[in-house]
DNA sequence: CCCTGATTCGC
DNA sequence: GCGAATCAGG
């Protein structure tokens, strides 16, 4: 079954490129592999990014590749690591995307969005704000854990306010709680962030995770639990 | 090793 | 047109 790239897919895949993703998060998405979403990109004529590599237009790359070929080779821009504006002519679109940082922290900032990507997600209504105000409870900002959606732990219309964050594979890829060491506390949240009783945990987190045991349980759904509400 | 993106070329 | 294989830099 040959990927049929349909309107949809195509869509999601400049969306998500423009976003300054990059190419295997993007395949990620969308179920395909980087070289796919490479490929793709190339054909659409999307713009290229900073590539890491210098390519000197190779030849026959059969068994060997192509010894250098005399050409001008390139001007060179000479342009030290990886430097951010390139080819692209200054303002335009600058996505804010990726600072002059390595390009191996997963860090751009669309990587926030994609957790909402999967179908069964767009269709919660995003309420509580990304970034609950720093209580002067607990230490540093501890990586504001992702407020998704437990927010509201007991509740009592909210059945399972915890089984939320736990949306698709958040395990990997996207975006790992951070486990700093910076105060040890469970840094789940507690009452609605911006109302005064609002406060995190501060409980003794579980070793390599940022909650306490009960609140780990909460954020960890297992994968047996979320059989059905996956696409 | 891992990551990254670009190109080539058989299908 | 597609994308695995390959290349190549960080």
């Amino acid at each position: 079954m040959a990927m049929e790239w349909t309107e949809e897919t195509i869509t999601r895949l400049r969306e998500l490129w423009q976003q300054g993703l990059s190419t295997a998060e993007i395949g990620r998405q969308l179920e395909v592999t980087k070289n796919a979403v490479v490929g793709k990109a190339h054909r659409l004529g999307l713009q290229a990014r900073p590539s890491p590599i210098r390519r000197p237009a190779a030849s026959a790359r059969s068994t060997v590749k192509a010894p250098a070929t005399p050409a001008e080779s390139i001007p060179a821009p000479a342009q030290e690591m990886t430097a951010p504006s390139v080819s692209i002519p200054a303002a335009s679109v600058a996505p804010a995307g990726m600072p002059p940082a390595t390009t191996q922290p997963p860090q751009p900032v669309a990587e926030v969005r994609p957790v909402a990507a999967t179908p069964a997600e767009v269709a919660r209504p995003v309420v509580a704000a990304p970034v609950p105000p720093a209580p002067p409870v607990v230490a540093p900002p501890v990586a504001a854990p992702r407020a998704e959606a437990p927010v509201t732990p007991p509740a009592d219309e909210e059945a399972v306010p915890a089984a939320r964050p736990e949306v698709r594979v958040p395990l990997r890829a996207v975006a790992p709680p951070a486990p700093r060491r910076s105060g040890l506390t469970c840094c789940w949240p507690l009452g609605d962030p911006g109302t005064p009783g609002f406060h995190f945990c501060g409980a003794t987190p579980v070793p390599g995770k940022p909650y306490c045991v009960e609140h780990a349980q909460l954020a960890y759904v297992k994968l047996r639990d979320r059989r059905d509400n996956v696409a």
